[in-house]
DNA sequence: CATGAATGAGGTTTCATTCAT
DNA sequence: TATGAATGAAACCTCATTCAT
């Protein structure tokens, strides 16, 4: 049985000074080049340190292994994704169920695609790295927030329940990836995040009891 | 830009002989239980040789590399559900629109659960091993089906394009990968399958042009 | 031929000032309780200064490297053994060779148990700093001890040599390192204690040339 | 707590070839040609490796990390001086037991100052590596071949019993160390060797009730 | 004097792959 | 064809030590 489920991905020491907060951010954004540049198999701690004009030294003083430097890199991008979501959930209080469905879509296509490069390069290091732990916890963040959200919309009388909320975030996710992985045109990108919008309007409609 | 995505990930040889068919699936399957007892990163070409019955170099005679090995079960893997998934289109056909997603959805679902244990364990494997192009290739096959299948429902006027199909798969896809990785109990996978057909249908119909 | 045997494992400095003795036993008793809870080759430094409550830069102030801390420590404990013999050979003069033995084995091997596990762990480290040496030098201090503790006794014509009285120091040291690493139960050391006090009486009395 | 009291010191696989047994026995010689030529702390799986005209991989084949090399060395060495000693010990069987124990030290004297280089360089290894355990298990093998042979003594009438006899195996031990670390002229050599002859033959004399 | 972030050489170990038997 | 011993590049990670603050 895989049992590396239970390694710590936390990092390894909080930075106090504002030095280290640089060289961590420096250390980050060098995994990410890294990525990109010489994709996921490729990507070595010495280079990542190199890359990001420190010793390997001092990048294991920030993070305990390669893999809890992945794991923040992957929960960085995660977390911007979800706030933007949240973001869009907050200004779309009170909007019927069909429009806040869209705005909460719109958000997170547009925010995939925004960094769309990290995006697709992310889906190749996310499975050894604790992602699914990592979706988990973000897609339960963003659930709440669309819950949240689906209470003061005004036009339905029961919103429909967390299980459909994950269902539809999941579907999200899916097809992003494909699309992200596909290396799309704008057009594509653009016809894509209406099927989307589509799709989650109609599973949203369909899993819910209308106001009369 | 990660050039390795051009290495041959197609078997060596095609066995015709009986005997290599044997020896092939041995190692296929080897590799499977490699994948399940001691996860992605502690599948070396050794051990699955070890429990093939084989010897490392008689491995190397069928597969090219050990990308190819795994190519091929995660290959194999797709093709049996992509093959579910046409056959439930097959005896779909004629049927409306909403009760031959239903069957598709279903026969999805299905087939990924029926062996949810290797599904699982191929997400970790399919990233480093040409994942998105077979995933590509497989839902074009899949598309195919559905595609013809939903020329023959009585109660549609024109049906969903191709993208629309293509959105829904991966939506498909995106939500069995999340349902799988969270290890689910059977009153889960049930509620889930409910949901993902409703998800489907509710799509569809909305993608579609009724006939009056 | 290994060439490390020539580096100074002397202190960097004489602290003159109380507080600087403070800390020095500080360092001295963090390095004792590491190698005591993280074994020989988990002691690092950092972690050495970390237990004392002082910084790595502050270490190395009062040591100029590792092995000269670890060289100390060791030195301390040495003397520590070496100077309750000395007493016990004081306390001894006069009596006969017998009774003189008896007390000086008996305070050796008291001495060692009563930090049973700093001598055990010292063992460990003992090889890499120079243990050899200090050894040489302690045994040498420890021989003029005995040897004019002898030269007291009056029953005995000409005291054993000096080689004599070494090989017994040793044979001493042997024994108690093996008992120690066996981890002796009180009744095991209380028998050992018996016994090495007979093996060193019989030795002298066999090495001497008796008074008639 | 230090753990490492668990790890398999035990070679990872036994050599069944020709080849194989050739291989093992080259690099368990280069490890003490580097011991002598580099020293403890220099000696690296790698040097070993080029030293024994092999690649690391080959010795990863054999022995499954640098600890159960060195633990291998060290038993082989231990396990010839204890087979010397054994011999002696058949040799003398049926002899007066002044003279069974004269055998029976200058053997153990012999055998170790045989290979005095290799003794010195494993005495530094031997803490690093398992030593005492392994002490402990030589010890109580040679400790059978002596007690045997005591039992064969005419002039005896019940030998010492089993811990005295491992008492003055861990002082011959002790003084052997104490000797060979002081890289001993031959004439010293010879006159320890006396001297431990004696130290013993008094100490068996002394813990034996004699046959009158 | 004290601090602790930074250094980076160098160690151990793995594992895909080859090739002589 | 099958074997499996041998290969060796290359990865990860540690830790003694320094020096700017």
């Amino acid at each position: 049985m895989a049992t590396d489920a239970l390694v710590a991905f936390e990092p390894r020491k909080m930075p106090i000074q504002a030095r280290s907060t640089v060289t961590v951010d420096a250390i980050s954004e060098a995994a990410i080049q890294v990525l990109l540049s010489h994709g996921a198999e490729r990507l070595t701690t010495t280079r990542v340190a190199d890359r990001a004009g420190v010793s390997v030294g001092t990048l294991y003083q920030y993070f305990s292994n390669k893999q809890s430097l992945l794991f923040a890199v992957l929960e960085n991008h995660f977390n911007k994704v979800a706030s933007r979501v949240e973001a869009a959930c907050q200004r779309a209080r009170h909007k019927p169920l069909s429009e806040m469905t869209k705005e909460m879509v719109e958000a997170f296509v547009d925010a995939k695609m925004e960094r769309a490069d990290i995006s697709v390069a992310l889906y190749r290091v996310a499975c050894e790295v604790g992602g699914p732990t990592l979706v988990k916890r973000v897609n339960h963040r963003t659930r709440k927030a669309v819950e949240a959200a689906l209470e003061t919309a005004p036009d339905i009388k029961s919103p429909p329940d967390q299980f459909a909320i994950e269902i539809m975030l999941s579907a999200m996710g899916g097809v992003m990836r494909s699309l992200l992985e596909s290396g799309p045109s704008p057009a594509t990108v653009r016809k894509a995040r209406e099927q989307l919008v589509l799709l989650c309007q109609s599973y949203m409609a369909a899993a819910t009891a209308k106001r009369v």
